[in-house]
DNA sequence: ACATTATCTTGTCGTTGGCAAGATATGCTG
DNA sequence: CAGCATATCTTGCCAACGACAAGATAATGT
């Protein structure tokens, strides 16, 4: 079978399933999550207005398969980052920089099906990942794994959902990863 | 001039502008954001269904007069918490849990227009009142206002932003005072 | 080779956002 | 109080969308 990962002429495309996934993250890079259209998605993959249908349902269905691509990618970020909290925290704000599409579906249960199995398994991996920094710092006095995760995940998460949205003060966000160490580390001295 | 502020049965509604957004929060309530529809806020306030455009131009237009409203509640609200950054830290996400439909909306720039200079000088009193409290705090060897107000914002939005995405752990989320206050007490100790 | 299945197309329906033109109520000015 | 200007709401329309049904074409297995 040649061909086989290639853009196919025919009848058949060849991987519509992953052109769609990437045409998404471009149109949602462009427009936004809550302006994506199927339609849309078809006639930059170059196939008819139906076919998205057959791969996904229907657009939660696509979505869906969006937001398990991004907590998948989103654990493996984490895990990259190593055993340290900081530099964890700051793989979780580069994540959200760098696949902005994926993280805006990924905290936005209102577009997809959040308690689709696929998607439970991929965020636990997820937090998983997130966790195994907190467990590895040094146990002081008022440490808390239970809280100082919760306390590490939200500050991160914030600061990184501020920034996406734009309301961060102009000076403070120019670069991602400076604001973001700044920030984690004052959760810890 | 009776019935000024009462719904109207006749072909003057009366206040369409104000149950026009009551309605808008009520539908955010039930589907989300991205889900609103202006023909639906047409039937729930019983008017026809190009009744919305003359007061809002179109579907951004009245998600941006919601944002607004969102900002001075919620500057309201910090403004209500007094001086203690703890409290006004409870009082954000208190406001993000009671009023999720404002703060859903304010912080999705992509569904309103968020240059709008209504929005910029709402937000601007919004994050007086929130800078208000870092700068009540006493001062420490390692205080810092510009990134203290940014880690606090950064912790309470993320911690709000999570609970109401669904994304926190079962049991940390139960009360959301109680959660807030243990993080945010952890950015503090 | 043939049948079965997976993949994609065409056609259609109800809903939506937005625009244009008209109807009706309100307010202002003399 | 009469008459005009304005604000508010309606009806009618169009293009785009999501979803579904039915059919066409390619790939696979036996």
């Amino acid at each position: 079978m040649l061909r086989r990962m290639t853009a196919n002429r025919g009848y058949h495309h060849g991987d519509l399933r992953r052109a769609l996934l990437a045409a998404a993250v471009e149109a949602i890079g462009e427009s936004g999550p809550a302006a994506l259209s199927l339609r849309d998605l078809a006639r930059r993959a170059g196939v008819s207005h139906a076919a998205p249908a057959h791969h996904f349902g229907d657009k939660a269905g696509l979505l869906t398969a969006l937001a398990v691509e991004g907590f998948d990618l989103l654990a493996e970020a984490l895990g990259r980052a190593g055993d340290d909290l900081l530099e964890i925290g700051v793989a979780y704000v580069r994540f959200a920089v760098d696949h902005r599409a994926h993280f805006e579906v990924m905290f936005a249960p209102g577009l997809y099906r959040a308690d689709d199995p696929e998607v439970a398994a991929a965020r636990a991996r997820a937090g998983a990942a997130l966790r195994g920094g907190v467990a590895a710092r040094p146990a002081g006095p008022t440490v808390e794994p239970g809280r100082d995760a919760l306390a590490a995940w939200s500050i991160v998460h914030g600061f990184a959902t501020l920034r996406l949205a734009g309301a961060l003060p102009p000076g403070s966000g120019d670069n991602p990863e400076d604001g973001a160490r700044a920030v984690i580390r004052r959760l810890f001295e």
